[in-house]
DNA sequence: GCAATACCGGGTACGACGTACTCGGTTATG
DNA sequence: CATAACCGAGTACGTCGTACCCGGTATTGC
């Protein structure tokens, strides 16, 4: 909404899009962590304190990262079926591959969903796919929220062990035999039985990361629909 | 494991424990952002170098603050009823409460799911819990890991609104008043329609919080169970 | 045409941060 | 009782967000 021409002064050089594009370039690749206003000037080629021109600070721009990569939830050619639980699942299988091209945005989805443009476009669209099921309108808000509540804790959790790669630095090899120690010392206390069941059998019979997230999607939406007006109860 | 005694040497003043507490007080009034080794430094009384003769650095702070909190999503009291449905939604109604009073806790606990002392425990009986009911090792995995998705989820959104609060220093009704002028832009802009309905008619017919909370757990308890090898299919 | 005005880019500087390095004091060991 | 191991903590460096300020530029009103 900012960047319009100035009534007057010099036209500006830079933009609030140019900016977001920076910041979410430079998170995809080397994380949260990389992103200070020096390093986005530079990146863009401005001078530090000249961004200030365009946003009110730091803060202003993780909201604008956000609400850039919120725009991406909502697939561009989206058209609904009329089959909820088809459209539901769908969006939800977009959402994870978008967060999943952006790690950075798993634990600030959850905890900053202030209002913005692309937020309620989403919010808007995820409301119409359960509509018209016999669901009040606070109903329908708790199935939502409920939906969107899965697919990011599950990412989150998808994501953290690549993110403690990234911000350890280490190689996936380093980072197990760091762990050897510790989880032999798990193993010999005997109080773990499960985990050590974990740790000797859970190679085999390896489940898709894929399909573990279908899995949990697919009961939540069994348990859902077996609750709709429609089907008695 | 580090405050065994020192072979030689002062007895040492502090204590990770003691650290860890101090760390944990901070954060719960003031979030997690008040953290700083100078900050915690002075809350216990030492100098800021010292405390790097407890932890490796502030990393390693998060890391005990991580595991304290982890150690109370399980009450002292456990017991297994055998019932894993009651027993999984216990688990679960407990975690959030725990989130809740560490807020700070919600965007670190599914980023970083390092193998602690704690996350084993928590995990073993978790695991124990849905053992005997025909699942595979790896598809109990799976249950679990849906079922804390889901709380981790759920308890992040139910706190951002009070974290968006406290990061901004308003009271509740500035904050409504902030929004105002853009909901209203939305409102007119005639393209979300449900979002209207939900700023319209959302007030009326409230849902608590904790009711939606049980609402979406059971849902996905549902389906779950209905997909147990006893239970057919 | 020309002062006033509104906006631009960005330099300087301050306080807070994490932590590497270092040193003097203290306690058990041989 | 010298030595080794460990303690608490001061100093200092590089990085961070950003308040403040200034000189330049394009438009406005006379």
């Amino acid at each position: 909404m900012r960047p319009e021409q100035p009534a007057r002064g010099p036209r500006p050089t830079f933009s609030r899009a140019q900016l977001t594009e920076a910041a979410i370039r430079v998170a995809d690749a080397e994380g949260l962590a990389a992103i200070s206003m020096r390093r986005l000037a530079t990146e863009i080629g401005a001078g530090t304190m000249s961004l200030y021109r365009y946003v009110s600070g730091k803060d202003d721009v993780i909201e604008l990262m956000i609400d850039a990569v919120v725009a991406d939830y909502l697939p561009p050619d989206l058209v609904l079926s009329g089959d909820w639980r088809a459209d539901l699942r769908a969006l939800a299988g977009r959402v994870r591959e978008v967060i999943l091209r952006h790690p950075w945005i798993a634990p600030l989805s959850g905890t900053r969903q202030q209002a913005s443009p692309n937020r309620v476009r989403m919010l808007d669209t995820a409301l119409r796919m359960v509509d018209g099921l016999g669901l009040s309108f606070n109903e329908m808000l708790t199935v939502i929220g409920t939906v969107f509540a899965y697919v990011n804790g599950f990412v989150e959790s998808e994501l953290a062990e690549a993110e403690a790669l990234r911000r350890t630095g280490l190689d996936l090899m380093e980072w197990m035999t760091l762990q050897v120690p510790y989880l032999q010392s798990v193993v010999a206390s005997g109080r773990y039985p499960m985990v050590v069941r974990m740790l000797t059998e859970g190679g085999q019979d390896y489940v898709d990361v894929g399909d573990r997230f279908a899995y949990g999607l697919d009961r939540l939406l069994d348990g859902i629909a077996a609750r709709l007006p429609q089907a008695g109860d």
